[in-house]
DNA sequence: ACTAAAAATACAAACGATTGCATTTGTTAT
DNA sequence: ATAACAAATGCAATCGTTTGTATTTTTAGT
């Protein structure tokens, strides 16, 4: 081993040391043909045995980009709780290992964005390469008008009609249409759909249910329609409400799997048993699901493959490409105990 | 309003309208007391009416900076599912928030950190003024050894011996006791306590149970400590298994939310009441906890006051002054149903 | 009015990389 | 050996700011 020279910082110094002109290190690090295949080894080499890192900040500057993109999560704004906030620290997460991967760095937007156009003005726009919105919430229009910026972008969520964005996501008709199946071949007929139709995810997965119902002969009753907002105290509300109305349902299809954990504790309460008098089912299968008891039956949706192709729709939009929106495929886990078995 | 002009671009166009030089322009904008009050203002006016915004990559290439602190979550390597995701996320949220007002941004670096010290050659590293750590896994000693590195950094967790790094964090032996005196005050004798002692957080926490024990001269039984990972599969299991070996317990002090959730489950699946039979304390107080049912008596960390803390004690270093620890109140939110009443 | 000092502004050199173009070096065919 | 061409490398301008220093303008004191 070569005794620890004294770190290089500049391609100045590495040239020195190599004798060769900054403008062949830079060609040379950067793999450019016009370098000779020896030449290069070379500097990579001494790169290397230097512990030379190009200065990044010298290098976005020159290039004008920033190899970073933005991840602003949709959160609604009313709601002090966050739907389903594993599910968007699960998201992230697989963003950020899909990103890293292309050497690209994650920049979060937390704050709560009453309107996606002022972004516009805001660092996140200036400092990122493009990027990637984590849910519509009700700001379909405004995403629609921010795709005529021409910045790179890709949304997780539904395709909704009229957009001119790329989206990503799961199938929700297909998720309610399954949820529901599920619960009817159960032999169950009073089926809950609880989840607020006024979003786009949820309104897609009411289809589903809807078509569920349908293709079973099932005669849908509206008052077992709820639009629960994400805060989950409503969910226990909701099913209180239910109980004290007399109105008798005997399975659940709910929007998120808080939601549902939150229902089946306030049938538990009540005296009812899940799943013998009433079967549940959740969506997203976050981690909590599968350890919860009884455990939960739910939609998963592939959150890495999510992750993965959000930031690859993303990165071909960098490149110039245009791209098609994606549907990931969406899949029913059953456990043995909340949704009957 | 007048027309809006095409946007200026750079400081040089800015200048010309202005008619002034480059550098006049700059210190207008920086509000550099060399300037003029009237010129400044006039620029100033200027800027925000033809839009203009200042090329940040310009800046920081300049002045050798990033304007972006780099997130570091601790996350268990050897296990899939992380601790309290919901905690990392609140907390990640609160960073946030608190940099933003420093118009500062944050990289979120996601990577399973098999050791601490790798990052001193990846970009997280370089491209950052500094680091916030979020939990210390079991790397104690590699945080020191890259603590010497000398870049600004702050780790959220508990103050250990020996640390050469700037801490902030719960007061977790006050937390371990807190819950610990709650259910002793209830008259419950034989607590379990639910955590890896292993790991410094737990530990702390493991110790002020102790003392709350000792206090009321209750004799610890070793078999009562279990080294739950942070799995929640573990915590069922766990429960189980004391009910198993006709180990009686009356109470239980949990290390996370998830955990006392996830304890709770299995007692009641076990036929046991919760609080009548055992009754169970967690910690962290997630959003879940409030909505869970029985609603669950828990230990709170301020988290969104430690976001703020850690980001004013990392922009302290990032300007040169030397900073102190700062541990933070702790508080018990008594809830009706789990911890008793 | 004139000078000295203070205040306001302009000039120009960085910061560290990339890249079009000019130049040198190497190869091949005559 | 030399012309002609290709391959490899070097030169120098450039990206948009900031800031030390030089210069101009203003103010004040006589």
């Amino acid at each position: 081993m070569a005794k620890s020279s004294p770190r290089l910082t500049k391609m100045e110094e590495l040239a020195k040391v190599a004798g060769v002109s900054v403008s062949t290190v830079s060609r040379a690090l950067a793999g450019n043909p016009l370098i000779n295949a020896k030449t290069r080894a070379r500097i990579v080499d001494l790169a290397a045995k230097h512990n030379y890192q190009i200065n990044e900040n010298a290098r976005n500057f020159r290039l004008q980009k920033t190899n970073v993109i933005a991840v602003v999560l949709m959160l609604d704004v009313k709601s002090e709780q966050h739907t389903s906030d594993m599910f968007f620290l699960e998201m992230l997460g697989a963003i950020a290992d899909a990103l890293s991967v292309q050497n690209y760095d994650l920049l979060l937007a937390n704050s709560p964005m009453t309107n996606v156009l002022d972004i516009h003005n805001s660092r996140i726009f200036r400092q990122s390469d493009g990027i990637v919105f984590i849910g519509q919430g009700n700001q379909h229009k405004q995403l629609n008008e921010f795709s005529d910026l021409d910045k790179p972008m890709v949304v997780w969520g539904s395709n909704l009609p009229d957009r001119r964005y790329c989206t990503v996501g799961a199938d929700n008709v297909v998720g309610g249409y399954l949820a529901t199946k599920h619960l009817l071949n159960l032999g169950r007929k009073d089926i809950v759909f609880m989840g607020d139709i006024n979003m786009p995810e949820p309104k897609q997965r009411f289809e589903g249910y809807l078509k569920a119902l349908k293709e079973k002969g099932v005669k849908f009753d509206k008052r077992l329609q709820i639009d629960v907002p994400f805060e989950m105290s409503h969910a226990s509300e909701a099913i209180n409400d239910l109980l004290q109305q007399k109105i008798s349902f005997d399975g659940a299809v709910c929007c998120s799997d808080l939601i549902a954990l939150s229902a089946i504790a306030a049938l538990t309460e009540s005296g009812l048993r899940v799943p013998e008098d009433v079967a549940v089912v959740g969506y997203d299968d976050i981690a909590l699901a599968g350890y919860s008891s009884p455990s939960l039956t739910t939609v998963r949706q592939n959150i890495v493959q999510g992750g993965r192709i959000l930031v690859q729709k993303l990165m071909a939009q960098i490149n110039g490409d245009t791209v098609t929106d994606s549907v990931l495929k969406t899949e029913l886990i059953v456990r043995r105990s909340s949704g009957a078995w």
